[in-house]
DNA sequence: AGACCTTATTTAATGACGTGATTTAACCTC
DNA sequence: GAGGTTAAATCACGTCATTAAATAAGGTCT
């Protein structure tokens, strides 16, 4: 990832100050478009003459721009300003257990092409993979008719553990996938900047820009599908720990010498509350060829009074409860949302049931200061969150123009 | 907390800067005593003309001084920087479950005075710590012939968590506090700049600063004694949360449905590795009147073949060693310190299989990445890592002068 | 001892920046 | 269209970090 922002952002001289300033404009105005030189003042602070100068570099860059004004009553009228959403695009890749999806986005995260690859259950191959998304790449490039050096960059959500350095190396512990150094092996098939991360923690970007996250420094985005991952938000920001693999709640022991989990261990929280384990609790037959459909007819049976669906039900929110609580004394976050697919499900019906096992769980201060609530984007969001990730550098003023690139590829 | 910082920290202009500048030089020189202008240039980043400049403010502050000169190989010689270990004083309190404990040291954290006041086990009311603490503070004050004037801040540890804000509150759930403004009630007795946090967080500080810690950017402190707690460390800086109550390791469920804990839930890790609750498994008869001697005879039994003993501790070893993983899994730190009275003992004997009970309950990934180590510092350390938090804004350059001080007051 | 070399630090010149004060622009009401 | 009002741009100023040049402070060599 280093390689595709300015070597070493140093923060010390004028100019680093300028860059700054500018860039939380970028950010005030991002999240509050359209808005005006005299809020911008307001939101970050700076001097009525900076914003202006600072602006007026952003116009002339044709990042931003005038659009109207809003009515006066005597004074001249504020301008209107806004980011010129067709000043460059982004993509966002989502690498799922049973399918590639790749989206473009323009500034404004309005999708303007999709390309979608469906898996066999059981390819997934590296090169398999790196084909589709290559494949995906010129796809939605072309669907879009956008050429390469508008795109500011490609963020790719991926299961398994991803390690940031100057190799990217993901580790999909469940997925097949061993120390696979994914961003050298695009490398051979684009020269567009690449942005690689955990598919929980790109959902979870989702979530906090767009979603339920919204306005929230500390929270926690618990992700329930087959597995089970969270991304942790401290101070805005993504904790990634010191190899970037944190977060991996679904390995979090809840019942020392409990249930045999797939990662090796035994009583990890996603043997408990994955939506494949509960499906594995269950001894009931279910209708439906996928876990989706399972999940779904295990909730209708419990709601139409069957006994062992609900006895299993009730004891996945005391699971999902306790692991919830575990987060909360932990981390101490002003939000949890529970987002995945099985998440989405299981929350729809047992909310009620699981805040009530995480208060019995959690440290009363604690807990009085968290709200629980459900995703808002659907399981959709990894590549949407994924795309934030160019964003995120491009709003930083860390984004490289495509003639730097080349330079800094050679 | 707020009081005493300037109000709002601005980030803009170019006197920031300069600020910003001079708390690097600052913090490089604090930890890398004695240094040159040439080093500070490198370490910091910044030009050497303008190392030049804010150490020739510096001294003119009497914050800095020259002291010698490095032997050159022909050319003129490096003059030697360190700072003024004089030019202020801080305060550090330990207010822990059997005492209360104040301790004055200068900016090279030498410890000048001292003050001890045991406390009756039952004795932990409000105004009784207020008063033992305004009359340590007196006391080191007088014992180390320093004038208010001269003392930076003062950091006190308490048990519980405590609640950042306006107005600092502090929940003891074991120590019988409910919603405790200390701050106020200390402020009627001393006009001296307060910072008050968690003990466990304090302690985590001074190993981070002065301890096993030492270059950590991710860490996680341990503190285990009666009862267990945590400090994580996120990118150099103590994971706070949202109100500041992160970090409540001991209360983290690890057992469904298990012994039941002070705190009222069950199965919490305290409940199974808190010194309390290990000599509380333990049927056998243990000498020695307090926990600490009880813990350390239970030790022994085992080194003798004491086959309760020994089942008791291993098993101890094991809860351990999963509270370890959890950690390890959520995040993802390169070090685990090991501290607190208990956690020490424990630490000496049990150390290997802590490590491998960790090994078996986190993902491969982020166990090879981390090391598991025990505290240099000893369960004395909080009042130390207390006292760093006035340092902390001394080197930030958010200290106000007493003049400022007594305006702010008023 | 003195010429010369080497390295550290300071000084001087320069360019960039943010800010408050001052102008200018743009719209309203009467 | 004159006067009032508010927004934005411009100007003059002070601060800052940096580069290049100058100076300080010690060596070495003859």
């Amino acid at each position: 990832m280093r390689e595709h922002v300015t070597p070493e952002r140093r923060r010390g001289t004028v100019r680093d100050l300028r860059r700054d300033n500018r860039s939380v404009l970028l950010w005030s105005l991002y999240f509050d478009q359209p808005s005006t030189r005299q809020e911008l003042s307001r939101t970050t602070g700076l001097s009525p003459a900076s914003v202006s100068n600072v602006v007026r570099e952003l116009i002339d860059e044709d990042i931003v721009s005038e659009a109207g004004a809003v009515d006066s009553d005597g004074g001249r009228p504020r301008v209107l300003l806004r980011i010129n959403q067709d000043h460059g695009y982004v993509i966002g890749v989502d690498v799922g257990e049973t399918r590639v999806r790749v989206e473009l986005f323009d500034l404004a995260m309005t999708e303007r092409a999709r390309a979608d690859y469906p898996l066999d259950p059981r390819e997934h191959g590296v090169t398999t993979i790196v084909d589709r998304i290559l494949e995906g790449l010129s796809a939605v490039l072309a669907d879009a008719g956008v050429g390469p050096s508008a795109i500011l960059g490609v963020g790719i959500g991926v299961p398994g553990v991803v390690e940031q350095g100057d190799e990217v190396i993901v580790h999909g512990q469940t997925y097949g996938w061993d120390a696979v150094p994914l961003g050298r092996l695009l490398r051979a098939g684009t020269d567009l900047p690449l942005h690689i991360d955990n598919g929980a923690k790109t959902m979870g970007r989702a979530e906090m820009w767009f979603g339920a996250g919204r306005g929230a420094q500390h929270a926690v985005v618990c992700l329930i599908g087959s597995g089970v991952g969270a991304s942790v938000i401290a101070h805005g920001r993504t904790h990634r720990g010191s190899t970037s693999s944190a977060g991996e709640w679904g390995h979090t022991t809840i019942m020392v010498g409990g249930r045999e989990c797939r990662c090796g261990a035994q009583g990890c929280l996603e043997a408990y509350v994955g939506a494949e384990a509960i499906l594995d609790r269950y001894t009931g037959a279910l209708p439906g060829q996928d876990e989706e459909s399972a999940l779904a007819a295990l909730l209708d049976a419990a709601a139409g009074g069957a006994g062992e669906a609900e006895s299993v039900l009730e004891e996945t929110a005391l699971y999902l409860g306790v692991g919830l609580a575990d987060l909360i004394n932990l981390f101490n976050p002003e939000r949890i949302i529970l987002g995945g697919w099985a998440g989405l499900l299981l929350g729809e019906r047992l909310l009620p049931r699981i805040r009530d096992a995480a208060r019995r769980h959690a440290l009363r201060h604690a807990f009085s200061e968290t709200s629980i609530e459900l995703g808002r984007l659907g399981p959709e969001a990894v590549a949407l969150g994924a795309a934030t990730l160019p964003i995120e550098l491009f709003l930083n003023g860390e984004t490289l123009l495509p003639v730097e690139r080349r330079r800094s590829a050679g």
